[in-house]
DNA sequence: CGGAACGTTGAGCATAATCAACGACTGTGG
DNA sequence: CCACAGTCGTTGATTATGCTCAACGTTCCG
């Protein structure tokens, strides 16, 4: 098989053949993952005619940190990293997002952090008053909103316990076994393939390592035969998932 | 002046000389800063219904990351830990909650995190299934539990930062920071008391790091007339602001 | 007084960072 | 077509930060 940046189906060939903004999000490939699997097809068309498509290409920053907060969005394609900088300029990503997951500053003036495409994205945004608007007409929109927002708190405090205490062995384990489960695809043998959506620097910035030490654990795992790379350095098979997961938790 | 463990004023008094559950909510010390706050006094009364007022000893558990999850709650007085564990035990602490502050897993069946009374503490508790269906009746609850769940949220994305990318000075100087700001009193020449809500090894899990390094970098602060103790090793006076200000973000 | 919990300090060590060199791949322009 | 620069990734040598292990001091109980 061959590998490419296509982490899920694109919307590419929807937007050429529909028009209208209703079917449009009724035929979206986030429809029933994202914010909007909580509206009816009639409330559906109010979203509609707010959220406007955004196409990014890898690199593009969509907001900036200290900038004014006026943007959200949801992903309906592509990859997006969200980063803290120290003064100094150290920087950490404390979010990777992906197709479902919303993106932006609620309820605030001044964007915190800033938020950058990986790999090329489509957006679905929303002004931010707009959006918070919608958020009191739609109380189930809401309560979807909570439960996304609750379950990224759930994701934080576990990569809290990753950056505080946990090896970088376990670390880049732990990060491959986590992109295995959200964008891996099913290789033979039981292997998993997965098309890294990031750099080597950008694991580090996930992880909180260098890239010399990312880049050493991925040779210990490669050595090891838990993993091994198909082509360049982005296109990874892993293996042997069971030893990965005993990597990551060794009971 | 004498530092003591009383973080804020406590309901005691008031609990001994009310009885009746609404003016019990009206008199409560975070009556405007908790989730009440979002509620009148007519729609405080059916929360006061459900609520039920605790009391916790330092060190008692509230809940343990594993057991079913039936139990939310809002702190009125004292202090929580919410401890996330690897399998062989290494610990994080992810939070530390204070008065005001809302502590439970909403929307699921067990709780992924230990939560430990680090003072003697009350709580006003609600089980789960009453504290959801109150979200539905009163849509200005769900709001405001939503706009604390992002701000914990940003708290969280800081400590990645933090955990990933900071030193150990950096990191004890910012703890200080954050108690100087979270619960500091005014001292003499400028300065700020602090009573340590935690021992050296809860430090030392909220920040990544072991008691001996937490201890080292006081010792260094101390040394460089940051801070002071003031009889124990749990009454702090930081004499310096400025200058921690300064360790935590060297412009 | 004795013990336990908590905290500090020191010596040595290990993990990961830093510094440096080099290889692979890509796109550009002669 | 090849030379070149630029980006990305790997590997090696060395260093430093923080961990481990150990001893000891302090406080606070019974």
């Amino acid at each position: 098989m061959t590998l490419t940046l296509d982490l899920l189906p694109t919307a590419h060939g929807i937007q050429a053949t529909v028009s209208s903004p209703a079917s449009r999000c009724h035929n979206c490939p986030v429809r029933t993952s994202a914010l909007c699997e909580s509206l009816n097809d009639e409330d559906l068309a109010t979203l509609s005619g707010l959220g406007r498509r955004r196409n990014m290409k890898a690199g593009q920053v969509l907001t900036w940190a200290g900038d004014a907060a006026n943007l959200v969005a949801n992903i309906v394609s592509g990859a997006l990293k969200v980063t803290a900088l120290t003064v100094d300029g150290r920087e950490q990503i404390v979010a990777l997002l992906f197709p479902g997951d919303f993106v932006g500053q609620l309820f605030s003036d001044r964007n915190a952090l800033t938020v950058t495409a990986i790999v090329d994205t489509d957006l679905c945004t929303y002004t931010r008053p707009a959006f918070e608007a919608l958020l009191d007409e739609f109380p189930t929109l809401q309560r979807t909103l909570l439960k996304q927002v609750l379950a990224s708190l759930n994701d934080a405090q576990d990569r809290m316990l990753t950056l505080g205490r946990k090896t970088a062995h376990e670390r880049v384990a732990g990060f491959l076994q986590f992109l295995a489960k959200r964008i891996g695809c099913e290789g033979p043998d039981g292997a998993i393939d997965i098309c890294l959506p990031v750099t080597r620097c950008e694991m580090a910035d996930y992880l909180g390592l260098t890239i010399e030490t990312v880049s050493r654990q991925l040779t210990r795992l490669r050595t090891a035969s838990v993993l091994t790379f198909i082509g360049g350095s982005r296109d990874c098979r892993i293996l042997d998932p069971e030893q990965l997961d005993y990597l990551v938790n060794p009971i």
